[in-house]
DNA sequence: TTGAAAGCGCTAACAG
DNA sequence: CTGTTAGCGCTTTCAA
């Protein structure tokens, strides 16, 4: 890799010696180095005819603006980082995650600015990504995920970046942490919607097979479940889950153990419904006519596969990472909240602070 | 998301308003711009009570060096382009990919080198790729999988940015193209090995179980069956694959109609050996008493969940994607090739050019 | 060994 | 509307 690359066709237009300046653009057009500038930067009140000159020119030379020289003037990098803690394994095999960021990279790149990535390892590494956030290398920073103890927010806000998290962060409106805006979808509304409709479908007996404790994905699903119960929630309904089919299987198990009467289901995701759907089947159960089963996500890797396809309730989780390079671009260019204009996805909503809950929509296939 | 963040605790030492410049540590210091400068960047040849009283200074302010001053002289940015071709969608199930990224990130970070991350879209996107990279926005760049017509190595040279790129490009040592600095497991040899022990074990009628005809990673497994073959080779005992389960599956199922005397099977990847596995099952045969089975990638969470663990090969993913960037790190530098120390994983092996070829291990299990 | 001074390429007042 | 003029914060000769 000698950095001496040698041009390619050697005859193509670009002198390629260093990089043509504003200067030489502006030698070029015959104006002076500011017209060249507010040209570039699109900014009216030029002649038009200088405009078009000062285009040629650009052209002809194949001038590109110097970003390091703007940054040092404008102090803006039109950058953006998105911060991973790596710990989350989930992330290896989660086909979330990826459309998340590709949600993101493709606001980001709508919007001029680059996604820089931050895996950040151990605690040893949150003093440099403090360091890089404090160097003002970026205008802003996405996270996700945020456990109780995460340093992320108090790292963020010691170095000034405006950030915006991934999910509701499990201390949301508790202790004396400050609130941060996020994107997330309405765990709890679409909950709710899945229940009602096992009850609507005449189920008396309807379970749950619930999330994680501490991810708020995990809880927010269970009160959503809570909520559709009403007076008629039942303990003994409920079963732990991990996320994964397996956990799912297990709880399946013990759920047929305890009340071989349940006549639904809501699982939390579609991993876990999958799962439990094999338990099912293995006890000689009908889904959905003995038993009708709702999982979460609309994984379509998994419930469009399943054998009676999965009934589902989807989130649109690109349309959330879109959302939250929105939500922090819209930030760092001083406006205020988004305009409704309603993303690639259903419509945003928003409750608290400048924060957004995605709705959610059900997804009706085979098993209710 | 106001831009003027308040400050947090308020008492917190380095003040925070505008942040300190190399003057204020200079003044502060008693000493001049430049020999800050030199303390900062670590250049010998200053008093050591100079370099102490600097650093304090540096401390007492909270001095951060600003990246685009630094970028603007010294032409360097400090930043490395990780470019991923979106429509691979592999890459939304694919955990290797996010092994490679880690092991990128790594070295990056230990070289205080930053990560932009530039998923491309379609083709209109080239556009704008080819202008970031020409904007000298990072020094350099890593890409993926290259397939025949790809217009990334173009544009990098073009742009005149080292590329390092992720797997033997299909058109290596062809055409007119120019040959790439590329990583890429010893595919080859490894199927080569996983054959032999087939061979070894007193199998006769060896079957493969072929990758995608258009990735070197299936092709180059392929010539490594045959290697190992030599004038045993038999069309009849050749399927092909696409690297999924499923496509496994058929493929064993061909295998097992057109030739039932298969006893040993060595499959492209892991994911196809479970999807034979399963289907050898189903069929009846025992293995690896009747057949024999090896896969490849050793792709943990396939290949030791199998009911008979998956004997297979293995190749250190995470430590090609650390190479890759080492490599583009050494060629920025001007370095030569890199010194023989070995990384994370095994030692690294240079062929032709300054590609580098990283072995595979065969890891035994139960299959074979 | 250290300091003074000259920019890197660009934007943003401020005049004209 | 357009040009002139200062820098942004840093590195790097060149002298001392």
């Amino acid at each position: 890799m000698p950095e001496t690359s040698p041009e390619p066709p050697a005859g193509s237009r670009p002198p390629s010696g260093p990089r043509p300046t504003l200067e030489a653009v502006a030698a070029r057009a015959g104006v002076s180095r500011a017209t060249v500038s507010r040209v570039v930067n699109g900014s009216t009140g030029v002649r038009q005819s200088l405009v078009d000159k000062v285009h040629r020119a650009v052209e002809e030379l194949g001038y590109v603006p110097n970003h390091a020289a703007r940054t040092l003037v404008t102090r803006r990098t039109g950058a953006v980082a998105v911060i991973i803690p790596e710990p989350e394994v989930r992330i290896f095999s989660d086909p979330f995650f990826f459309r998340q960021i590709r949600g993101i990279s493709k606001e980001l790149t709508a919007h001029d600015t680059q996604l820089v990535l931050m895996l950040v390892e151990a605690s040893g590494d949150f003093d440099r990504v403090s360091r890089y956030l404090a160097g003002g290398h970026v205008d802003g920073a996405l996270a996700f995920s945020l456990h109780t103890e995460d340093p992320i927010p108090s790292i963020t806000r010691r170095a000034g970046i405006p950030t915006v998290y991934g999910g509701r962060p499990v201390w949301t409106a508790t202790r004396d942490r400050q609130a941060v805006p996020y994107v997330d979808a309405d765990n709890r509304g679409g909950a709710r919607v899945a229940v009602r409709l096992l009850l609507d479908l005449g189920r008396t007996r309807v379970a749950h097979i619930a999330g994680p404790r501490d991810q708020t994905s995990g809880t927010d699903r269970l009160d959503g479940y809570r909520d559709a119960l009403g007076a008629a929630y039942d303990d003994s309904l409920v079963a732990q889950g991990g996320f994964t089919p397996e956990s799912g299987a297990r709880a399946m198990a013990h759920l047929l153990e305890r009340r071989p009467d349940v006549d639904a289901v809501f699982a939390a995701n579609d991993l876990m419904a999958s799962g439990a759907l094999r338990v099912l089947k293995e006890h000689g159960r009908r889904v959905p006519e003995d038993v009708a089963l709702v999982g979460f996500d609309d994984m379509d890797s998994v419930a469009e596969s399943t054998d009676p396809p999965l009934t589902t309730v989807r989130q649109d989780v690109e349309g959330q990472g879109r959302l939250m390079a929105r939500l922090l671009l819209h930030g760092l260019d001083g406006g205020g909240l988004l305009d409704g204009e309603g993303a690639a996805g259903p419509l945003a909503t928003t409750p608290d602070g400048d924060s957004v809950i995605m709705p959610t929509t059900l997804v009706r296939r085979s098993t209710a």
